[in-house]
DNA sequence: ACACTCGGGACAGCCCGTTGAT
DNA sequence: ATCAACGGGCTGTCCCGAGTGT
């Protein structure tokens, strides 16, 4: 049966395809883009260079598939009734990834070695910060922003702490308590831009990723 | 005199090493360290490879050269009445060099580059982190600081975040608002820090980077 | 199977590694170690250096590889009645090969040039020295040697001699004489070893080296 | 006066030349020609690279001056009587001279390396096999040879042999033994040479070197 | 379809032996 | 006798494709 051989066929390269990326997303997060080596990708990952080749036709590629990879496990979050709640689940969720999944600091790494932050705009990427600053407004919309926050500036400099922070953590090697830094970044940030009876009852805790990690996979599995 | 044949001759040496630094500065800031070719940086310093090897032994000595070459004038700032404003007088002073000067920018692409933070603790250089917890203990010592502020933590969260919206404000090429993306930084951390009084005097503006540059060069200019 | 597969492939590959490990001989013993130039190599064995590198990984490694691709063919002497006969037989045979096997003489360069002599005892060679040495004792535990022969200090002169003879030879260019010289250097060291005995039996002739050559090769057959 | 301004700078340009010919010497003999680095040279004779082109016009010139500063202080032997006495003698001396003057073995080595055995017929140097073929030449008219002694061809294999078992020498480490070699050398190749009647008198004890030019030396103080 | 061996070019960095401006 | 600059060229090795097998 042409169909059950291809399976077997595929579950095979599957696994080799599948080793082939991690391997690729831990070097390219070691050393980024340039100055990672096929070499080392290859024999991290058990496989000859035929066996890349056959997968990835560039080493360009190759980095670009780290990069989606991402986007086809992402969760979506729910929605919370203090609009910049949603706000703090994002970036605690993601710091909660980010510390489990070395697929996705590759990812990170990679999109922030290559031609810096315009490129996120194309692609399937729609950009960090085009989702907080949607976010903002609609915070805005429920009255939970101070007056004089304007959500496109807040939102660049809500994306550009968070990225400073991660890669600090990841440099500084300390990177297990990278989500205690990120709860730290949001309580020092929040109070310039929620009213204070939002930001009485805002949850910043570092475990807040891993609970909504946890809810999300929950009505997830409810959904099927 | 032998002094003046020195001076002379160092002369168009010292403006060659010059060259091949700045060039190297804005080749290492736009690849990184290891993407840098060497080829190019002599290409834009208008320099042979012998030029470049007799004044630097390797690539790697090139980069060290680039890095330290931003403590020979970096600037002694003023002691302030609210110590927090030394704090932001340090950051938006920097913003400004940065702007201005693409050795210092170079410096701190390939600090970021090659082994992170860690090795910034090392040699002439204290590192950030430590200057800005200093900062930080002497506010807390004149009562400026919220009681839940502990200076080792808020120092990291002001260091990551300031890199981030740096390497941000890079990446995006609208490199000349970085002054005002620093102060929007200042305008966004500081309520969560200062105590209100001390809050309501800090003057965050994007010019104040300039002003303070302008007054220390003046005081420069006097004590000579 | 897998033994078919392997040899095909390896077919190719193995005329290549053949044709680089010649080519290498000829240019290090041409201009020895450090003189020679890989670009000379891989265009007389007409690679690239990308072949080059697959089979070697560096320059060291392909001296290495000449060196030690002289021992996979070494023939192995019978016995001989008078046992200085094997002396002589071992020199002679090894002036034969000399002059017929390239790679032997690059290995022989190579030998000379790096490290000296120390280094030839360790890995799977025990040195000429040690060979002289034994088989001297053997001759002086069968009553051939003057009595006021020792050992070692004759074996250090036979192979320092026969070493310089040889050098000599590939210097003047009359490489083709090597056999002769060789048998001269015998005829003139042998009265101040063998007991005049032995020494009228000796066959030092130039021919010997082929005709021992010839058994072996005789012998080998056979035994297949 | 300047005159003695002018001996005072040659005292003082010799002194310096001598530096870098004793400390190329030393290069030269260690790595051979082509790996020898200039850099090295200078380094080692605390000299400028200016310095040594003020003086040499190339590395080949350099080569050539370290060749050539040997036949500066060349002895010239006493006649003996057995003429056989006379090469023994000049081998002797030239294993003393080796082991004391770090120049001459700079300059063997470089003869060795470069162009091999030919070129050292040309130039000033008239070459050891020539010398050594006269010395053969006159003990045969005195009756001192064996019967079927060709000088020609006995010569190349003194000279092949000696030059071997002092290359091998100088690799073992064990140079200090050189004279003891040298005259085990002889002693080996002496009775294929001799008549019984000369070999009974020939004195080729590992002193003899320091024993003639002890008296060569005293000769010349004589003479003056 | 999947995998691997083998080979192809292309530079990069290094460093070396050499000359001009003084 | 110096400092500064030159440019050639070597080794390493990287990223890739052609050819072959399972």
């Amino acid at each position: 049966m042409p169909a059950e051989r291809a399976a077997v066929k595929q579950d095979r390269a599957i696994r080799t395809r599948r080793a082939i990326l991690e391997a690729a997303a831990i070097v390219f997060e070691e050393h980024g883009y340039e100055a990672a080596k096929l070499s080392e990708i290859i024999s991290r990952a058990r496989v000859t260079k035929g066996a890349l080749y056959f997968h990835f036709a560039s080493k360009e590629e190759l980095a670009l598939a780290v990069i989606s990879a991402q986007f086809e496990n992402a969760p979506t979050y729910p929605s919370r009734s203090p609009k910049l709640q949603e706000l703090v689940d994002y970036g605690m969720t993601l710091a909660y990834r980010l510390v489990h999944d070395p697929l996705l600091r590759g990812s990170v790494r990679l999109t922030l070695d290559r031609g810096g932050w315009r490129l996120n705009r194309s692609g399937p990427y729609l950009g960090w910060s085009d989702l907080v600053t949607r976010l903002l407004r609609e915070a805005r919309g429920q009255g939970e922003l101070l007056p004089h926050v304007v959500p496109e500036d807040t939102a660049a400099i809500f994306v550009g702490a968070y990225t400073g922070v991660n890669m600090m953590s990841q440099s500084v090697g300390s990177f297990d308590r990278l989500e205690q830094q990120v709860s730290s970044l949001y309580r020092h940030l929040m109070p310039g831009i929620a009213v204070p009876g939002v930001l009485a009852v805002l949850d910043m805790a570092p475990g807040r990723g891993a609970c909504v990690m946890a809810e999300v996979e929950r009505t997830a599995a409810e959904a099927e």
